[in-house]
DNA sequence: GATTATTTTAAACAGTTGTTTGAATTACGA
DNA sequence: TCGTAATTCAAACAACTGTTTAAAATAATC
């Protein structure tokens, strides 16, 4: 590795930390460079800009999840083929690869980030990220949920979806005040947890009306 | 209504449009205060610093919104006394105050900064808000379901607000860009479904772990 | 090892930020 | 109506922002 890519990697990395703390606008270029240990003008060299490090370092994180997330998806096709894939086996596709990323760094206050910074340049990350992938887990869940409406399996995929990003914010936010009520629990509790939640929630029948 | 009132009145009503829109950090002073059409010492003047009007602005929302949740869980206990409350009540009775509120003003986008903020003072209103109203409905929940630990009650409740947070989060997204999938459904359908979904997920029996 | 290209560095730039100041203006009780 | 207190205002403040520059240092190529 040449002294130039590493420098590259040493603004990634506290580039990635100190946005995932601070947000956005609360991460200056001096903060980056300086924990990163090189020149405040490195990142405007090697990168162009602030927003285009912030997207070069989103797309490093999201990619792979996405890219696993996939794969798994791939794999319980054919292994259920031509059968659907029962529904507990696709939610954990979609959410295991990030709880699992995220065990080693900090992806999710990344991705719940992506979910709510205002800057203008993060909306379109959420088309460049996840309009395709969404399409390819709402067709297996329509092979397996076939009772439900078109607007049903989309709402209830949002809810789920919305359950998946509220878990990894509460997660994110209960660690830094440590106020400790699930602080310490580990991945697999809070996957299995979540799985089975959305799980019953996906699959309700009667709403509840009042 | 003194004029001074009125000057106080316009900040607090720009500065919650504002930091709605864009955060905290990217909120400016001379944004809120040419929007409200006053000076721009006003805000020191009346309110002492930025954070002090954003505290100011927080407290006037959530403040109505916890009153009227408390007043309805209290109903409910009237009502169905000595039984238990339904489930999807006591639900209805923490979502509905705030989807309501909601439809006249911004504040399910100052809600869920509330939540992903990452300013410091942001965090303490999790507990000066918040951690009262937990144990209100908590209570409620045990007696309801009384089959359930301890840990599974508090673990599931964590994943039903993590539902309603992710929820207003998605549909603040969703009405940004506009990309109008969910976007002109009304309050109603979205709070019936929300309802359904996480009674459904909060009394799941059988975790179906892989 | 000389020469060219790449990268690093310190300094400065122009613009914005929250906050303060002191004078001008307005509101309000005596 | 007068006089005092409360409020508004334009201006300036010091600190900080992302970005640019041009020279210095390093790396790569022949």
């Amino acid at each position: 590795m040449t002294k130039a890519e590493r420098t590259r990697q040493n603004i990634i990395q506290s580039a990635e930390k100190l946005f995932a703390q601070k947000g956005f606008r609360a991460m200056t270029l001096r903060d980056v460079t300086q924990d990163a240990g090189v020149n405040l003008a490195s990142v405007n060299y090697h990168f162009g800009s602030k927003s285009a490090l912030m997207h070069a370092v989103m797309r490093k994180h999201i990619e792979p999840v996405n890219r696993e997330r996939l794969i798994r998806l791939d794999h319980l096709i054919a292994e259920y083929f031509p059968a659907p894939i029962p529904l507990d086996k696709i939610f954990d596709a979609l959410f295991r690869p990030l709880f699992e990323h995220a065990a080693q760094g900090n992806l999710p206050q990344l991705m719940s980030r992506v979910m709510t910074e205002p800057v203008d340049f993060m909306r379109n990350l959420h088309k460049e990220f996840f309009a395709e992938l969404s399409q390819r887990f709402l067709v297996e869940l329509k092979r397996c949920c076939p009772q439900l409406t078109e607007q049903e399996r989309q709402y209830r995929f949002f809810l789920s979806v919305s359950t998946m990003i509220g878990t990894i914010i509460e997660q994110g936010r209960l660690e830094n005040i440590s106020s400790g009520k699930l602080h310490g629990q580990n991945t697999d509790i809070i996957l299995t947890q979540l799985t089975a939640y959305v799980v019953a929630g996906f699959q309700q029948f009667e709403p509840s009306n009042q």
